[in-house]
DNA sequence: AACTTATATAAGTATATACTTATATTAAAT
DNA sequence: ATTTAATATAAGTATATACTTATATAAGTT
């Protein structure tokens, strides 16, 4: 499933928005999600499996709990799509800013 | 149709990164991604009512052609989703980069 | 005026996917 | 050892949507 596909989900992007505050056991995510869209536990357990699944998050076993964190190269990849109109909205750089910004691209690597 | 779902199509995205070079008449669009995606006229100008419903694009009307343009205002809405993952993966602003970055909002407003 | 070109819309269909309930799996607690 | 808790999976269903063909609309051309 495509990085935007997966983002389509207003359930996957609250769970996403969760896992940007820190990792989350899914028990915890089950809860906010169950309250806030009225889905079954097992609806928001297929959720993480996408996300899972397209690389969005990761999950560390703790005894019967197990718990999510955030994975960014599919929210960087979508990130960098968005590069090609951001010379649309984004004012354009000074020389300064040019050279920190080559300068950060270049610690990114 | 959330900004998302829009995204989550292919031939949409594919149509979008169209637009970024600049304007285009939908002819040009139909004739690009019929060789591309192998799809009809219709199914293409389907898209491109998506595209305009959803405000990503705006249409000039030029005699019997329709030319459509990119609008930033949801890529710009994206865009500031993904803000709360940023810190994942930008490294630290240094002060002086945190100085211009507020410079820039300024400017921006 | 009739024909052609450019584009959009209507109606119908197939498929993907977001749910549901029921059940499996594994760990923790009694 | 059973029972309970935490989570995932299986199977089925309903709905949204991405197509198709056919047709409409409006502008250019002859």
């Amino acid at each position: 499933m495509h990085a935007f596909d997966v983002l389509g989900d207003p359930v996957r992007r609250r769970i996403l928005e969760l896992l940007a505050k820190g990792e989350h056991r899914s028990g915890q995510i089950v809860t906010v999600i169950q309250n806030e869209f009225g889905i079954t536990q097992a609806a928001v357990s297929q959720h993480l499996r996408v996300l899972r699944d397209s690389g969005f998050t990761s999950v560390r076993i703790e005894g019967a709990r197990r718990v999510y964190s955030v994975e960014v190269q599919p929210l960087q990849a979508v990130d960098a799509w968005l590069d090609r109109f951001r010379s649309f909205w984004e004012p354009k750089l000074s020389a300064l800013e040019t050279e920190i910004a080559r300068g950060k691209r270049k610690r990114r690597r």
